[in-house]
RNA sequence: UGACCCAUAGUGUAAUGGCAACACUACUGAUUUUGAUUCAGUCAUUUAUGGUUCGAAUCCAUAUGGGUCAACCA
């Protein structure tokens, strides 16, 4: 209830603002958006945004959301991105309502380019690539005309017919819009609306040559869809004017666009072409190495969908160029885990402690799977005489507001006992070999009358059946806020030590992990087993560390 | 050297002419069988200058700063 009104309070971002004004008005009764990926690369972070922007608008609002695939460039595009993209706005929450390519409206296209050329308002050119561009001018100075300009509405049509026929070789011709070669802005001076390319297409085969440009094919699929608010980002505002002149030209359905700014996430990259590198050199195993801002990178990590819609939420939509700090992400991330992760014990760097006076062959000991959940019930940890407990976790000489175990100093074991630390085992060089400790029976968690008060709580495992996993600890995959921003290539920016193999000793219950399980690694982080994990090898993910307080004091001093 | 977009704590978003708010971060402190969590507190004269107004973050003008636009990519 009071979630609800503060969801109602929440103040209206600029494009709930317009979608709320157009319902009151009455221009609409109910909204359509739609999700529109190209099928040539995997779904990261940036465009889980646009994702919980398009979905949530007619979550909050009546209407739906369509996906739809860009596919109007088949040299690039494939049904394997095809899949992963639904894979992963499902996965992220979000059902659409209709499935569409902008394939499915080729012939479509085909006719509205045709009613160009009827109108006079498209011309087929045979200028190169190179004669265009020379004639397209410059920002600062206009351009000038094609010669075939001015060619007759019947030259074009039967041109058009016979590119779409495949008469003519890639590249050697292109039907352009005739609008205005001198126009201020670059995108109206005669566009491209099809190219030659004798490709074959994920989904039409080879049925055609002749492929729209973006610019042809995505105002236009948005008009077939009557979608009321086509949202993009604001590298788009200037293709507005080219948008609505089309839509107006071909008397069509008026959808109307509308720019937001991309979010920018610190330490990492978001853009394909950068993602698609990091993958084709082998910088990172895959499209979902966990230190990718992919979504399937973020899954495999243990990010949940929960956490991402969060974030999505969180950071919010404007128009100014911005840069998150992948900080909020993770706060989401820990927010989300900390309610639902399964609390277990693992050691990683490990000191082995004797338990001098414990005399029974060990006991078993309970554990509750989430203190923050009344709900997460517990389970058994074997205790005995032989234990490990962390290496950092003891000091010789211990500073000054040391809570955890130092030579005469007590620690409580999680869930288990009080110990004091009587000696210090060393081999011939002078290392700790272990740690002899003397336990307070009357100490037993849960039924504590000690009245002993310590600081410190460790983490520990019995020696005797803990399992060795594999941990992967990944960091951010690069070492400065914005790789991009930074002289010479992004990549000389990566960071060395993002992924860091490590062994672990955990409790037995971890044997029992399945892939969709959440866990926290008491006092060091969140974690998820991996993908690669088998039977006799189990490894882990590190999603995401702990919040460490006493670290970032020490670092300080 | 044109056109367009943008400018509010370190970061991201609010305030829609009337007391600059929320969240994250950072810092204090309390609680804690995770140095986590939780809880309490601290941190801004809204890029600048001028104008309109009883009153401006908000409207106007100019400046400054940042971004975008010259793919047969999307």
């Amino acid at each position: 209830m009071s979630e609800e009104i503060k969801k109602e309070e929440r103040s209206l971002n600029f494009l709930e603002e317009i979608i709320e004004e157009d319902l009151k008005t009455g221009k609409y009764q109910s909204i359509v958006t739609r999700f529109p990926p190209e099928p040539n690369g995997y779904l990261h972070i940036g465009h889980a945004s646009s994702i919980c922007l398009n979905f949530g608008l007619t979550q909050k609002f009546p209407g739906y959301t369509n996906l739809r695939f860009d596919d109007t460039n088949p040299v690039t595009e494939e049904t394997e991105y095809v899949e992963s993209i639904k894979e992963d706005v499902r996965w992220l929450g979000f059902e659409w309502k209709n499935e569409r390519f902008a394939s499915d409206y080729f012939d479509n296209l085909y006719a509205f380019a045709l009613k160009l050329i009827n109108n006079g308002l498209a011309y087929v050119d045979d200028s190169t690539a190179e004669e265009m561009a020379v004639l397209k001018g410059t920002p600062t100075e206009p351009g000038k005309d094609s010669i075939y300009r001015t060619r007759s509405i019947e030259e074009n049509k039967d041109l058009f017919t016979k590119m779409k026929n495949g008469e003519f070789p890639d590249g050697s011709r292109t039907l352009r819009a005739k609008i205005d070669m001198q126009h201020i802005n670059m995108l109206m001076r005669d566009p491209i609306l099809y190219r030659i390319k004798h490709a074959h297409h994920h989904r039409t085969g080879d049925k055609w040559c002749i492929y729209p440009m973006y610019d042809f094919a995505h105002g236009q699929s948005d008009s077939i869809e009557e979608v009321t608010h086509s949202i993009c980002t604001m590298e788009f505002v200037p293709h507005r004017e080219l948008y609505d002149w089309l839509i107006k030209n071909l008397e069509i359905y008026p959808s109307h666009q509308y720019e937001f700014a991309r979010r920018n996430i610190n330490y990492t990259v978001t853009s394909k072409r950068k993602l698609l590198q990091l993958v084709t050199e082998k910088h990172v195993t895959g499209w979902d190495d966990p230190r990718m801002p992919t979504i399937s990178g973020l899954r495999r990590r243990g990010y949940t969908p929960k956490s991402i819609r969060d974030f999505c939420d969180r950071i919010g939509v404007a128009k100014r160029d911005n840069m998150v700090d992948v900080g909020l992400l993770e706060f989401c991330l820990r927010e989300d885990l900390n309610k639902i992760a399964l609390r277990r014990m693992v050691v990683f760097d490990p000191i082995k402690v004797i338990i001098t006076n414990y005399e029974s062959d060990g006991e078993v000991l309970h554990s509750e799977n989430n203190s923050e959940d009344e709900k997460g019930g517990i389970r058994d940890i074997s205790f005995s005489k032989e234990i490990y407990i962390e290496s950092n976790d003891f000091m010789e000489v211990a500073p000054k507001k040391y809570f955890r175990l130092a030579p005469g100093q007590m620690v409580r074991l999680k869930s288990a006992y009080i110990i004091k630390c009587d000696e210090v085992i060393k081999d011939a060089d002078g290392n700790i070999t272990e740690l002899h400790c003397s336990y307070i029976p009357e100490s037993k968690s849960g039924s504590d009358t000690s009245e002993i008060k310590v600081k410190g709580t460790l983490h520990w495992v019995n020696a005797a059946d803990a399992v060795e996993i594999e941990v992967r600890e990944y960091d951010r995959l690069f070492q400065v806020e914005d790789p991009t921003d930074e002289e010479g290539d992004f990549k000389d920016y990566i960071n060395p030590d993002s992924l860091k193999v490590v062994k672990g000793f955990a409790e037995p219950a971890l044997k029992e992990a399945k892939l969709d399980d959440r866990f926290q690694f008491i006092r060091k982080g969140y974690y998820c087993l991996d993908k690669e994990s088998v039977d006799d090898k189990l490894v882990f993910n590190r999603t995401v560390t702990l919040k460490d307080g006493w670290m970032k004091d020490q670092k300080k001093n």
